[in-house]
Formats: C-alpha cells, sequence, structure tokens
DNA sequence: TAGATTGTTAATCGATTAACAATC
DNA sequence: TAGATTGTTAATCGATTAACAATC
C-alpha cells in the first residue's frame, strides 16, 4: 500500500503544495462536503485542474472517481500519512527572542508533525523561564541536550551573527535538519537538510510584482 | 540608463536571488574586497556559476571583467536600485500580536526597502501602544488611515480566521500587495499582488528532505 | 603569453498546461 | 444516455547547466 510511490521523489514544487491542499480539505471536511472535483479545488485556489490531479494522483491511495471526484476524507488522510502529519517529529528552537518566541506560538506546528522540545538562547534573563509551555534553556547545553533527546530537527531565530554558530552546535548535537529564519547562508555539511526562509526574497518577490501591477494601469 | 532592462520580465528565480547576492556582497564588501568573481558567489552559496552570472548580467550596469570578475560596490549599487532598496516603500501591518511584532523587530526591513508607518490591532490592551516604534491603531481605522497615508503594501499577521478580513480592509483602503503570513488561501482582486508565507510548505519541504537524507544513510 | 574569467549559444532538465479518450 | 470528471500522453514553457569562443 503506497510503500513504493513514497519512495518515487515527489518533486519539491508539488510537495510544497500539498499543505494548501490540506488546508482547503479540512475546510470542506468542516463544511461537511463529502467529495470534492479537482476542478473545485483548482479553481478556489488559483492552480490549474490538471496540475491538482497530477498532484493528487501521485499521494492517494485511491483514484478519483469520474462525476464525483475525491473523498474529502481519504484525502486528507493520504497527505496527513505522506507529510508525516500524523507522526510528529522532535525539534529544538535557537533563539527564544521575539521572532522565536512567535514561532512557538504562532503555528501549532504539532499540527503540521512538529513538536518542539525546547528552546535555547545565550540570555540569561530567558533561560530558565518557559515561553507557551516550551522551556528556554541555556544554549552552552545545545549540543549535548540535542544529542540526549536524539532530536534531528531545529529551527534557527538568532541573529544573523549568531545564525552560524547555531548552526554548527546544532550539527554537532546529530540535527539533520535545519530550518533557518536568519538571513545569512549557512556553510554546513553534504549530509543535513536546510530550508532557508529568507524574508528578503520573499519581499523582493512581491515588490517587483507590485511594481509590474502599478506600472500595468495608467 | 538601465531603464528598458527593468522593464524586461526577469524571472521570480533571478528576482529570489538577488537578496542573498546582495547580503554576500556586503560581507565581502565589508571583508575590503573590491572585485568578485561570479565562481567565488557561486562556490560559497552553492549555485552554478552560469546561473549567477546570467542573474548578474540582468541587473548589472557594466560587464564584468575577465579575470577580474565584478566590481562589489557597483554590483551592491545595482542591486539595491533594481530592488528598490534605496527607494523605500511605506507599509501597514495588520496584526501586532506576537508573530506581528517579531516582524517588525526582525527585519530592520528598512534596508530592504520597506518601512512600515503603522500596525493595526483589534485588542484594546494594543491599541495606542507601539512595537519597536510603531504606533498600533484600532483596526477599525484601517481602511481609512491605509488611504489617507496611500500606503500600497499591506502585511497580515493576524490569526487565520481574521486573514481574509484583513485582506479585504486592506484592499478597501487602497493597498496593492499583500505579504500575507496566515495560513489561509486569500480571496482577492485579480490586480493584487500576493506573496503567501507558508510555513506549513517550507516545513514540509524540510521534513521530505530529511526523510530522504536518513533513508539514504544505513 | 597563459590562464582565469567572462558572456552567449545550445542542450538538458523539470514543471506546467493542453488535448483527449475513458468512465461513472 | 449525456455530461462532468477522471487519468494519461504529448506539447509547451521556463529555468538550469554544459560547451566554448572572446578577452583582459
Amino acid at each position: 500500500m503506497g510503500t513504493n510511490k513514497e519512495l518515487t521523489s515527489i518533486s519539491k514544487a508539488t510537495i510544497g503544495r500539498l499543505p494548501a491542499y490540506h488546508r482547503y480539505l479540512k475546510e470542506k471536511q468542516a463544511e461537511g462536503e463529502r467529495t470534492i472535483s479537482s476542478t473545485a479545488i483548482a479553481e478556489d485556489l488559483h492552480l490549474n485542474a490538471v496540475q491538482v490531479r497530477k498532484d493528487l494522483a501521485l499521494i492517494s491511495s485511491t483514484a478519483g472517481k469520474p462525476k464525483r471526484g475525491f473523498d474529502v476524507d481519504e484525502l486528507i488522510g493520504d497527505i496527513d500519512r505522506f507529510l508525516g502529519y500524523d507522526n510528529v517529529s522532535d525539534a529544538v528552537l535557537v533563539g527564544a527572542g521575539g521572532l522565536g518566541s512567535a514561532l512557538v506560538g504562532y503555528g501549532g506546528f504539532k499540527n503540521y508533525g512538529l513538536n518542539i522540545v525546547a528552546a535555547f538562547d545565550t540570555n540569561p534573563a530567558l533561560i530558565g523561564r518557559s515561553i507557551k509551555g516550551v522551556r528556554v534553556c541555556d544554549a552552552r547545553e545545545l549540543s549535548s541536550l540535542v544529542r540526549r533527546l536524539n532530536v534531528r530537527i531545529g529551527i534557527i531565530a538568532v541573529p544573523k551573527e549568531a545564525a552560524q554558530g547555531a548552526a554548527d552546535a546544532l550539527v554537532e548535537g546529530g540535527v539533520r535538519a535545519i530550518w533557518n529564519f536568519a538571513p545569512v547562508h549557512l556553510a554546513l555539511p553534504e549530509n543535513i537538510a536546510v530550508k532557508n526562509e529568507d524574508m528578503a526574497a520573499s519581499l523582493a518577490i512581491l515588490s517587483k510584482r507590485l511594481a509590474e501591477i502599478l506600472s500595468h494601469e495608467k
């Protein structure tokens, strides 16, 4: 059951769209819908219907039915399983300042398969405190604690000057994936997954689009 | 000078890389480097050298010189101008809670051409306060104030339930670009630029990469 | 000069979209 | 049945990479 499908590498683009499908389906589910068509999803999410069908085909355990579409509950379950939303992994947060605590508060990341088990900071005023139920520990204990807890994912939310050091400490502790919110390119070993959350890049794309829109009109 | 080049549509992918080049060049500048080669940039940033050259060709006012490379100062100036870092635009923030105040504190967005002139919230405890020098106003005044200040960019950092309402109010006030941090797909008129900061999408991509890495090793 | 580095043209790769037969 | 909707094959589009001649 789907074992092989999950090994086939599914494109980054598709994976990036799955959470949006998931949210959308959850909404529909809450509204009491039992089935949904790819055309409806495409229209509401401003995507191409063929693209939606192809994406869903890659992760769904049951094919859609002509005339009816896809089973909402089943599709949600499929995405849950594919993205590991049913199977929470532990993570640590480095940097318990503004951004860090916003992140902890924000997401309800647990719904997205991520459980933040500890935070770290160098600021003595923060160490020992809790933010949203997460204990803030001394950054000097980072590597050893990460190793002891066997954590594989680290989130970096420190000022840019401290980001490389944080990354190094995470790697030393055995972390294999880093979600980096600091505006720096981290130098890391080959076999570590990194995802940079580059706000400046997003902003650049947005403002160029804005400029285009403004130029098109009168 | 470069007028036409800027109208030629430059790919989103390229625009997204420019801030990284900019940061890198600023670092090199601080280290006293006068020139830089595309090969060096590519190596440090883990990109392809041809890609770097093509990206730079699109925005640079002077071509690189064989054997020497590009002039660091000039390149920085070119990116500044291209991305509008030299020409700050006003923006408003909707939602002055955890994420909102982290965003204001975070970026030093002014360096990225963005000046947050006001924040809005519905929470009476926040209204009237200032976060990092930005005044928090009553959300009911959003549309009128945005219109009065002639602001074109809105940042949404409210809980997902409130996001569509915030977007509507921004549009009503005349905003033309929305940077959305709420995990919802916003329904908006055609001619409004939107950039969704979808944390769940980033996380999905990161965890899939992690899964791949872990599976590759014994 | 020799070699590092450039810019450009062509090839490749990957992702999106169009066309269409199959089916509930 | 007719029509909405599916999945798949082929065409298109866009972005990345390779190959290479030009040049300081």
